[in-house]
Formats: C-alpha cells, structure tokens, sequence
RNA sequence: GCGCCAGUAGCUCAGUUGGAUAGAGCAACGGACUUCUAAUCCGUAGGUCGUGGGUUCGAGUCCCGCCUGGCGCGCCA
C-alpha cells in the first residue's frame, strides 16, 4: 500500500462526494496532499478546502469540517482535525505504519519502484562532449546528472536509452587530424608544426607514441589527413567510454554527426525544411524561420560558401531521434549553451515534431574552490584537472553524490577539500555510514543469537515512539520522491531525501546508545527486538535502493 | 543594449510547484563514547528570504519596476 496515495484518493473522493452532495459537478481543483513542517499538525495535511472556498461560496472552515467528517472513518486514519484558515490535518494509526513496512519488505530492492513510464520510451542524451581531447571537471557533472536521470526515468517505468552525440566533422576535426600527425612526424624525428589553433594537450603526444610502434613511419608522407582525424577520435573516444564506465555510465548510443552527412539525413532535414517553407535563402545563406517559433531571430543553417552550420546536423540528428519513435527526449546543455535551447525548439516545430516531447536541462558551471582559490569551468575553458584524475583522487561515489547534491540549474561551488575529506564533514559517508551500521546491527543480533523472522511475522504495533513513526512515514515518501525526480528531471530531490532519512536514524540510533531500552536490540525482550528489526531491514533496503538510483554504493561496513 | 538564469544564516545550498512558527551541512562556541560503529548525536548562536510595489484568505515561491552577479547574444561549434 502507498499511504500517500491512499491519502490521496481519500481526500478526493471525499471532496467530490461533497461537492456533488451541494449539486456541484465536479472538483475544480487538484487535491493536493502536504506533509506538514511541524510535527504537532499530524502526518499529512491538505488545503483542499481553501482552494474550494470560493468557487463554493461557503467558509473554509465550513468545508473542510464537512470534509474531516467524510474522511474519519477510513481505517488508516486515526485522527482528522480541522484548523485555521482550513487546513484538515490527519494523522494515520498504527495499521498503516505496519502496512507501510510490511510493503516495503515484500518489495525488496523493487521498492520505490513506480510505472508512471508505462514501459514508455525515453532517450536520454547527455555528455556529448566532442572526442578532442580527455573530459575535464566541467564535463563530469553534466555526465552524473544526466546518468542519473536516466536511472529515474528507469526506476519510473521508462525504457530508457542512453545516448552519446559527437560532431567528428568539420574543421576542428581536421585541426585534431592535423595536430596528430604534427605529433606523429615529431616522434618519428621529423621536424614538425602544430597548426594554428592547433590542439597543445599532451594527450596527442600519448596518441602518437602507440602509434608510431603499430604502423612505423609508413605514414610520414600522407597528405590526407583524414587518418589522423580518425585515429584521433577512435582513441579519444575510447578513453571517454572508459571515464564514463569509472563513474559507472555506459551509453547505449553513439551517434556521430558525420553519420548525418553520409546517410543524407542533414540533405533530407534541409530538403523538408525548405519543403514546408521553413527554410529561405537569403544574401546567399539559407535561413531557418526560427523567430516564428519563439526564437530571437531566425538562424543560418547553411553558410554562404554551402557549407551547413552546426545547426542543420543537429537538426538531422533531431529528426532522427522522433523517427525512432521516443515518447520523451531529455538533453542536457552546459549552461553557457541555454541560449541554443530556443533555436533547436524552433526548428524541431518547423519540421512538424512536437518540442513539448523535448526536455532541455541545463546544467550549470562549476566552479571550483581548490587551495584556497576559485577556477570556473565551463565546458569550453578551465580545464586543467581531468575527469580522470578527479575520480581517482576523489572516488566514483563523492563525485557522483558532490554533483547530486544541488539543483542541476544553480551554479555550483565544488569545494574539492571538501569532497577530499574522507574522514569526517563529508556528506556522502553521511548516508552510507547509516547503512553500514544497519549491516552492524544485523551482524550484532546474530551474534547475539538473535534470529530476524521478517516483518511478515513482527508485530509492528510496537513501534510507538515518535522517532520510530517519523522514520516509517519517512519511509514512505521514497516512491513520491522518485517520481517527482523522475517528472521534473531533478535528481537532487532523491540526494537530500537521503540525506534526511540518514539523519533521522543517526537520531534515533544514538538514543539507544543512552538508553539500553530504546536500542534495536533489546535480548529480554524478543518481540519488540523483532519489530525493530524490521524497521532496520525496511530502513536498509530505502537506504540501498535511493543509493542505488545514485549510482552511489551502498557499504555494509565502514 | 537585448535575452536567459540566479540573489535565502559568515560560507555552500535546500525549501514538497502558493500553505501553518523559513531549514540543513560547513565554520564558531558548549556538551555526549564501560552497552547495537563517535564517519554519530544533543545544545547555543546566527535571517528585513537583494530591493520597492502588486495579486489573495495566505508570497521565499506568482506578476511589474529597480539593484547586483553569472551566462548567452557569429554565415563558431
């Protein structure tokens, strides 16, 4: 049973039961379910007959009085009150709290688990950072955010796919090429230029090197650079794949925009756009009308000299995630891009797809605070720790859990001593040290002959103190918060839901070092040892699972 | 100049889509380990939610003006 949505459609049967019983016809407003900030109001509350007031022309008080009395009688409901301005608090009785529990053990690692997807497909398409040289900083907490969106969507009932777009043509492809092969004659001997602009990294030299002991110098006097730029992006992108696996990512789809060239997709894309109108030549361009969608004015899609911009195959790429028939498309865009979300709206309409199907998040700059000193990184500048690095100095779960912490759309400070911190301060273990000592209580009753007999069998009425029923209502929201992670595309939601849940146990299981009473473990007392068992055992199993949509793990010892 | 995003405790940030007395972590100060892990807990202190109006039963949240900061405004990608 989900005690919200019990709550739920208790509330709006009761509303539409007194609104028809007034000769109304219809609720005319969302019943809305609150969890109230102070404890004293009760376990969940609504405001529903406020909202009904006016269209109802009679007192709020009045309403919600009406209300309570409909709603009294259910029996996960202990006790209805009414307060002013006309909130109806409820608190629910101890059945419910068995109930919650004894669902959330027979669902194991499901828990948490809803189908608000339908089996609905979504593609998610995130990174996408293009293959010139190793991901950096900035890259990493676009790849965390997007990753873990994708695992929402996945725990919400989406089929999800994952997927990596690269542009491998055009010029700064040709410059990599051509600053590969200055690397390659170098280490051959031969005196050699980056080109302008070239590409500096030291990355091109560790390319080189291998290279030249796979093939010699058979390719000293190519002048078809087209080699270089392949073997470049092979190798780079090899090495994108292998930081994406260290932080726990794998990508379903690799999608390259030459691919949109040679299989005439951006022709194609261009041809329609023309078709239907969208597209104008003018002084020699063609321009798409993008400033009829919304845009700020209307935009080049292909240069005077034939050549497209960035923004046909994009717009080919586009296409082509509709003609596979995705339900739902999210991207993620480094903030200092937000200004491109409107041009590819516009020319996603113009083709006749729909944009609503489209869900831009953007992710914000990171700056980082290291040695006392403040370094902003975007994805286009800064970069001078690589991603690499990054996780070998910090671990996979403090940089997945560091950039799931805030809001995906706020600027973030990423305080590298902070997140250095093994010992103590640092949130991360915060919420795994819970779960390891779940394990160690686990482990202590063993020892202590004490077997678990599963919350089926405990009589969970015990559970009575106040600590203990904040914990199990607490537990009940995981499947709320996921779906709301899921819908808004913000899993920071899911971070700070565990990181509170972890608090209110530290609380509880401090009490009990105070008093032997109040511990999980209580050996004269087998049945209440039982019930709280199973609250540990419910407990773990939250911990583990939101844990586990984190892409962060889940310690049985610390 | 125009557009987008932001401004909440000394610092970093939440704030359940408009609800009741605005929260957490860090930093500061004071406490708690013969007992299930002290990577923990409790307490104290810290606020004109940038600012001025508006909308209504009710605004940190919505609307308008202003101030401050970030980003973007290319026939670059």
């Amino acid at each position: 049973m989900d005690i919200n949505q019990h709550i739920e459609s208790l509330v709006h049967d009761a509303a539409q039961r007194y609104v028809r019983a007034l000769g109304r016809e219809e609720v005319p407003t969302p019943i809305t379910i609150e969890i109230p900030k102070n404890k004293d109001y009760g376990d969940f509350a609504t405001p529903v007959a406020m909202l009904l007031a006016r269209a109802l022309r009679k007192s709020p008080m009045e309403i919600a009085k009406a209300i309570s009395e409909l709603v009294a009688a259910d029996p996960m409901i202990a006790s209805v009150n009414v307060a002013p301005p006309g909130f109806i608090n409820f608190t629910v009785t101890s059945n419910a709290h068995g109930e919650i529990l004894r669902h959330i053990s027979n669902e194991q690692a499901h828990y948490g688990h809803c189908d608000i997807g339908h089996g609905k497909r979504a593609l998610v398409e995130f990174v996408s950072a293009n293959p010139t040289g190793p991901l950096h900083i900035g890259h990493a907490r676009n790849a965390v955010v997007g990753d873990t969106i994708a695992r929402c969507l996945q725990t919400a009932g989406y089929a999800v796919t994952r997927e990596y777009y690269f542009n491998d043509a055009g010029v700064q492809m040709k410059k990599l090429g051509e600053s590969l092969r200055a690397r390659y004659l170098q280490q051959l001997g031969v005196e050699a230029a980056l080109p302008p602009d070239g590409y500096q990294g030291e990355y091109l030299v560790e390319i080189a090197r291998p290279l030249v002991s796979e093939i010699g110098d058979s390719r000293k006097n190519e002048t078809d650079v087209s080699f270089f730029t392949n073997y470049a992006t092979e190798k780079t992108l090899r090495s994108i794949d292998e930081d994406m696996k260290s932080l726990g990512i794998a990508f379903d789809e690799w999608v390259r925009e030459s691919a949109m060239h040679h299989e005439g997709k951006v022709r194609e894309t261009l041809d329609e756009l023309k078709a239907r109108n969208k597209a104008y030549q003018h002084d020699g361009a063609w321009w798409l009308r993008s400033s009829e969608y919304g845009d700020e004015k209307d935009r080049v899609l292909v240069k005077r000299d034939g050549e497209p911009t960035y923004l046909a195959p994009d717009l080919a790429y586009h296409k082509f995630k509709y003609e596979r028939r995705y339900d739902i498309l999210v991207n993620t865009f480094g903030g200092d891009h937000h200004g491109y979300v409107p041009r590819l709206a516009a020319g996603i309409e113009a083709l006749g797809y729909p944009s609503s199907a489209l869900r831009c998040v953007i992710i914000q700059m990171v700056t980082l605070l290291k040695d006392g000193e403040r370094t902003k990184l975007s994805t286009r500048s800064g970069e001078f720790i690589t991603l690499k690095s990054m996780i070998n100095e910090l671990g996979r779960d403090v940089v997945r859990f560091f950039f799931l912490m805030r809001s995906a759309d706020s600027h973030l400070v990423f305080d590298w001593e902070l997140a250095k911190d093994t010992s103590m301060n640092n949130p991360v273990y915060y919420v795994q040290y819970a779960h390891a000592r779940f394990c160690s209580i686990f482990k202590k009753g063993a020892e202590l002959g004490i077997q678990y007999q599963g919350a089926e069998r405990a009589n969970l009425a015990l559970l009575e103190t106040a600590e203990e029923k904040e914990i199990i209502m607490l537990l009940a929201q995981l499947p709320q918060v996921i779906r709301k992670s899921a819908e808004a595309v913000e899993p920071h939601h899911l971070t700070l839901y565990l990181r509170q849940l972890a608090g209110a146990f530290h609380q509880y299981f401090t009490i009990g070092t105070k008093k032997s009473e109040y511990r999980v473990l209580v050996p004269d007392n087998q049945e209440l040892t039982q019930a709280r068992l199973a609250l540990i055992e419910c407990l773990r199993i939250t911990i583990a699972n939101g844990l586990s949509i984190l892409g962060v793990s889940a310690p049985e010892r610390m």
